[in-house]
DNA sequence: ATGCCAGTGGGTAACGTTCCCCAAAGGTGT
DNA sequence: ACACCTTTGGGGAACGTTACCCACTGGCAT
């Protein structure tokens, strides 16, 4: 096999040829629409296996649909955004639609360049997962084409959306560790300042979620926030923050499960147990909470349903799109694991 | 704003219409093609910011590239595939390109449509990572577009490749273990029949580099391989069995990371400590390996060099279609951690 | 003057598909 | 006999872009 100039490709003229029938005939075989006799669509899908043809996207884009799902992503590397995607894709594999995912993009600016790529390419629908772009953008963007906005708050009337609700999430870790006997329960937070987003970000709603559901145990004066990031080093730093406190907490409920992983570390090396001396727990459930060695007590947000529903509402919404707007919200569980536990004494 | 039926785009004839100059003329200054003045570009430009235009890649594609590149990887969740991921973005963020995954596929059939949707969407070029589909596909792939192979052995005339060397980094470990004066290193593997993957896919120069580096270092009585699969339930078992040998190793080099998640957490079961009784090496360096709760010494594959590697071959492919292929190998590292000492007495 | 060339700009036919029509054939009810 | 449907099939014009060509202009050497 010599790296050369390959063969033309099939098109549909040489399908039509080969089975003797327009190429009308052969589009309305591909799309099944009407006006395709079974003997002529028996015939026209006998040409089409033989002469091993498929269709070209980008020609079909021109007139019609490309039959492609565009699925943004902030983060590949955040575990739990991978299940939102199985359910996605899992939802469509009995389609003929494919899903292509935009590479993970952090901040405002990659998300434009992904969204408008995205839509240059004539995608039929996307599928935006926990976006930070401005409340414009996205409307924007959906104004272009059909788009389910997942994992954020706040509706819009030219998007769907589906949320978890992280003020219940939030309130199954605070019942959790109420439930052990703690009292003293601080929440690492991501900081956010931006009005919008303290509106419709997940984060600022567990963050609301544990001051509510702390006030509603007659915890209020426990109340304990502090304003990091949610990465590894942000909960390292929160932790360090809670941990020289005069009277330090008993357990800490980080807004992430990155975030746990740092307060982890920051106990440890403190030269504190866990869960004899503090407890911890995380949220989204992500793949190393489950770990072995990690045994982190999270949230679990059923990412798989989150998907399947973005998915049901992106083809809802290419089938008719003046439908009303629709958003679904859904229930997280609580994962108890090892990292928590009754506080000492 | 209305859910209602959107405006036409701004197409390339508007932009010309309101330069006042040809399609082709817009078309050349697109291109960066020859035959436009400089005060010709600087109007064709103005024109396009005044209308905010942007080619449509399907029409593109029609004629000439989409600008789009593909990659494909097996698992979304491995977080090591993130790592190469960055490395093709990060060069080709200042290209035309953009770049769009395909959905984590696992399996021939999978991988098979995944490819053929790529395809079918015109993508200029086609990165696969770590494909375990057959020599024979992956050749049809490479005739149809350009296509840089990455993480696995052996080469082809019509495609590229970018492998770490998995013998060498299955080298390091053994030396690192060995110099730390153990001599019962044991090896847990993934289970591989087929010949073609038995020759060419990682896992298994992997276990031949530990063969071949036991042997080196005068360990050749010591060689010990259980064969599960890269998986945490694997490692458990394979842990296990290796657990219950009459003279149980010192050490266990666990193929990949996530295997050696499940021998922490056998060990762990079994009452002994990491790495006072037994030390547990992985491989991908992933991101978990690096939790403070983990510290798992593992092999880096320097990901990021992989991605670039791949982007510049398979830019220099989409120049050049008949060049001869190219094969670039990179060297591992170690990433010593907390679970890997010398062993008791 | 003439021929030639480089530089500039545009006209037009693809590319592969779908959508909007229209035509022919056959059936049904008067 | 007629008008009127329904079913089946196809012709041809889009869709937005680029590749291929040709035409015009000036400058320069003959």
């Amino acid at each position: 096999m010599e790296p050369q100039a390959r063969p033309r490709r099939v098109t549909i003229v040489d399908v039509a040829r080969h089975a003797q029938v327009s190429t009308t005939a052969v589009s309305k075989v591909l799309r099944n629409a009407y006006g395709a006799s079974p003997e002529m669509r028996a015939k026209v899908r006998r040409a089409i296996d033989e002469l091993g043809y498929r269709p070209n996207a980008g020609a079909r884009g021109l007139r019609g649909q490309t039959y492609t799902i565009g699925v943004m992503l902030p983060d590949i590397r955040n575990p739990f955004f991978p299940e939102i995607l199985d359910g996605v894709t899992g939802s469509l594999e009995d389609t003929e639609y494919q899903v292509l995912l935009g590479p993970g993009c952090n901040g405002e600016k990659a998300e434009a360049r992904v969204t408008e790529a995205m839509i240059d390419r004539g995608m039929d629908g996307l599928v935006l997962i926990a976006p930070v772009s401005s409340r414009a953008h996205l409307e924007r963007v959906a104004a272009a084409v059909p788009t389910v906005v997942v994992g954020r708050h706040g509706s819009s009337p030219v998007y769907d959306t589906v949320v978890d609700d992280d003020v219940e999430g939030a309130a199954l870790v605070v019942a959790h560790l109420a439930g052990l006997g703690h009292r003293r329960i601080a929440h690492i937070e991501h900081h956010e300042s931006d009005p919008t987003r303290l509106a419709e970000m997940p984060n600022a709603r567990r963050s609301d979620g544990y001051r509510q559901a702390m006030r509603a145990h007659g915890l209020a004066e426990y109340i304990d926030v502090v304003s990091t990031s949610y990465t590894q080093e942000g909960g390292y730093r929160g932790a360090r923050e809670l941990l020289a406190r005069p009277l330090r907490p008993t357990a800490v409920f980080a807004g992430a499960d990155i975030v746990a992983m740092g307060v982890l570390e920051a106990v440890a090396e403190a030269g504190l147990s866990v869960p004899g001396d503090i407890s911890v727990a995380g949220y989204d459930n992500t793949t190393f909470a489950a770990l072995g060695p990690i045994s982190l007590t999270s949230v679990d947000q059923a990412g798989h349903e989150i998907g399947r529903n973005a998915a049901r509402l992106l083809l809802d919404r290419i089938a008719d799109r003046r439908r009303p707007s629709a958003q679904v919200r859904l229930s997280p569980t609580l994962a108890p694991r090892r990292t928590t536990a009754p506080p000492p004494e």
